[in-house]
DNA sequence: AGCTCAATTTAGAGTAATCTAAAAAATATT
DNA sequence: AATATTTTTTAGATTACTCTAAATTGAGCT
């Protein structure tokens, strides 16, 4: 009946990878993305593929099926709720739930979820900005570009990140560049890639790389 | 550095078996009570006893060392914690929270179990009525005693109950036996050891069985 | 088409937790 | 105290997940 914690995070992360053309994952893609082995990889994909959650030929890479679809799509629902309820009901930062949600989302019990979504208040986006499916697995898009991508006077508001890395977040939060922050690009150079910007009165300076991984809703 | 859930749940059932003189547990009553075989447990045990976590001898049984028991404590803490949270946050009843608190216990957070203890206002019981330890592993005491103690004409709260089991909880719910509610003993019959007792006007009637396993606070 | 190299799979092995069946130790009974 | 019974441990195996190293397949290049 129910899936391993080791199953589960492998679903996520195909659902995670799967953004290509016809939603093919390779196995090295998925290994990158769990920090584990090749040779683990190739094992789980058998296993997963003999219950029938993802489809799966030897060298070509492993796709979802529809229930391994819904099952992803659930923990990421999960995953986001529990990141909602940390930040906003239980005051901590958006760069320290990360890792714990992603012990809470394997929790087993429809019916927790359901009434979690309903005390939250049925929200839309997490806290990174990130959709939130709904208990059908469909969710919101919102318009947002990265950063990296403003023109010089260009305005917005800090929707999101890309990177789920706490090192990453941590470093965001010390620039004073948390969600919901209004920013004014002031110079993006192509060149040397860099790219300065107006946060409340002050002016930072950011790397492209850091750049590309800020979502931003423009005013 | 982690404990594994295997490891913590061998803890939490030692903690809860050790109410005898000593404190010393033996490997059949930790069996039974994680419904597994006595060989598991011997090899857990040395396992336990390896990282310095019980004092275990051959053929003499395991107890606690006062850093088992410090995560022990902590585990019964974020157990009961979390049953508050689902039954006064999420609206959950009392006989449905425990199997999913069950596994929110072994969420890895100190900081987490903080929050959590933080927004619901520090709670000092749980909905069973169990008191809950604080961060240092200190519980206070309520003064409760089994309904079948209870004589004639005693009137009382509903403040707990023994058993954790979903069926038994279950049981009393349908009978409108809940926490909180008050009762007067009718009759208590020593002899065919059964009980009868009035709530909330209607009279109810409970086996000896059931009565010894709800928890009462005399008023 | 044949070769090369990267990607992937297979082979073989290790760890954690579990089981059943058999052996050993402790406890109870006569 | 000797024997019978119960408890506990050991032995040997199984499942899930993981690894490294070696073999295989596929894709790109000439």
């Amino acid at each position: 009946m129910g899936l391993s914690y080791a199953e589960e995070n492998y679903l996520k992360a195909i659902l995670k990878l799967s953004g290509s053309p016809d939603g093919t994952v390779s196995t090295n893609a998925i290994a990158a993305q769990l920090d584990t082995s090749a040779a683990s990889v190739t094992d789980m994909l058998k296993k997963l593929s003999d219950k029938e959650l993802i489809t799966y030929q030897r060298y070509k890479g492993a796709s979802l099926t529809d229930d391994g679809q819904r099952i992803a799509t659930t923990l990421v629902r999960k995953h986001r709720l529990w990141e909602v309820f940390l930040v906003q009901s239980l005051g901590m930062t958006w760069d320290e739930v990360h890792e714990i949600a992603e012990e809470l989302e394997h929790i087993q019990s429809d019916r927790l979820i359901d009434r979690l979504d309903h005390f939250l208040g049925h929200p839309k986006f997490d806290p990174h900005g990130d959709p939130i499916p709904n208990a059908q697995g469909k969710y919101t898009l919102r318009a947002q570009i990265p950063l990296s991508e403003l023109k010089p006077g260009q305005e917005g508001i800090v929707i999101g990140v890309r990177e789920d890395e706490t090192s990453f977040l941590k470093h965001l939060n010390e620039k004073g560049l948390t969600l919901g922050k209004s920013i004014k690009v002031i110079t993006n150079d192509d060149y040397d890639n860099t790219l300065s910007l107006q946060v409340e009165g002050h002016e930072l300076n950011l790397s492209g790389k850091v750049a590309r991984n800020i979502m931003i809703k423009t005013t």
